[in-house]
DNA sequence: TCCCAGGTGTTAC
DNA sequence: GTAACACATGGG
């Protein structure tokens, strides 16, 4: 998108318009990429670090609220440089009737940019488990070890730090209910605190990133298939749950059934495009679930 | 009560 | 190399 075709700064506020043809909030994040986000007025506040922001659709219009300070950051957070009537023509050109049914459903959810780690710990508490439990675990998390924040004259706590999460130990992890997850947590947290650059993986291919990912404790290639493409923005990542192994076998008469086999074949497929079409599919395969 | 959730680590063959 | 099983927790 060609930078947003309207804003206003109120004192620190400002309201970022776009058009909402390819960006629609609550499918943005529905769509299981993120968890910290809830409802608000007539759309939600969404977190990501320290940083809030109020974010809602207005007809044919997608508008972001935040702190002046914080456009930047915004933009790049919903990935608004990126051509998106680009990427659904070719998943509707796909020659897949599934991805064309899905991507049209899902045409407005953007690949966010988040933060490495916290999309990170998000997606290492997310193993076998549901998005209900991730989303509360990580509110709890943020609540005992972030900061209090305001916004809107609402209370929020930002996520924590490497630094303070690593001062905890396992027995405090488990108290957040993350079961056999807490020593993953907390070992995670310890290396990105003993200075682990995430950061510097940026640079890396794809399968070189993703080795060195599932060679931490509790990361095995779906969760670092999610890292890979929701923090890294590796779209030839696709991460195969339950959900798409469902669609993979129910829409796509998949016959496979190691996972790490079907999401190779996928991104075979296609390529850089894979990451996308993934993000449709679960989504559409959820929602569809949640009617019956 | 059993089954499931945006799976991974360990063990056994 | 891969198949089976254990692993915490809470919702349906």
């Amino acid at each position: 998108m060609q930078g947003s075709f309207y804003t206003k700064k109120i004192y620190n506020m400002i309201k970022l318009l776009f058009s909402g043809k390819y960006f629609n909030i609550k499918d943005t994040l529905e769509c299981g990429q993120v968890f910290r986000f809830l409802p608000y007025k007539n759309g939600y506040l969404i977190k990501c670090v320290d940083k809030c922001a109020y974010v809602y659709n207005d007809g044919d219009t997608a508008v972001i609220e935040c702190e002046d300070r914080d456009k930047a950051f915004f933009y790049n957070y919903f990935d608004l440089e990126n051509d998106y009537e680009k990427i659904v023509q070719d998943a509707i050109n796909s020659g897949e009737e599934i991805i064309r049914k899905s991507a049209e459903i899902g045409k407005g959810i953007r690949l966010l940019n988040q933060d490495l780690f916290e999309v990170s710990l998000s997606f290492i508490i997310s193993q076998n488990n549901n998005i209900p439990r991730i989303k509360s675990i990580i509110e709890k998390l943020c609540f005992s070890l972030g900061e209090k924040r305001t916004f809107l004259g609402q209370e929020y706590y930002s996520f924590p730090t490497a630094k303070v999460m690593a001062e905890k130990d396992e027995t405090f992890y488990k108290s957040l209910g993350l079961g056999y997850r807490a020593e993953y947590v907390r070992a995670f947290a310890e290396l990105v605190a003993n200075g682990f650059d995430l950061k510097s993986l940026y640079s890396m291919q794809t399968e070189m990133l993703k080795s060195i990912l599932i060679s931490l404790k509790g990361i095995g290639p779906k969760v670092a298939d999610c890292i890979s493409l929701f923090g890294y923005k590796k779209t030839d990542s696709f991460p195969v749950d339950t959900w798409i192994e469902k669609v993979y076998r129910e829409d796509l008469s998949g016959k496979l059934t190691d996972r790490k086999k079907i999401a190779s074949e996928l991104v075979e497929r296609f390529k850089d495009r894979a990451g996308y079409y993934q993000q449709y599919l679960f989504y559409y395969k959820r929602s569809i679930e949640d009617k019956n």
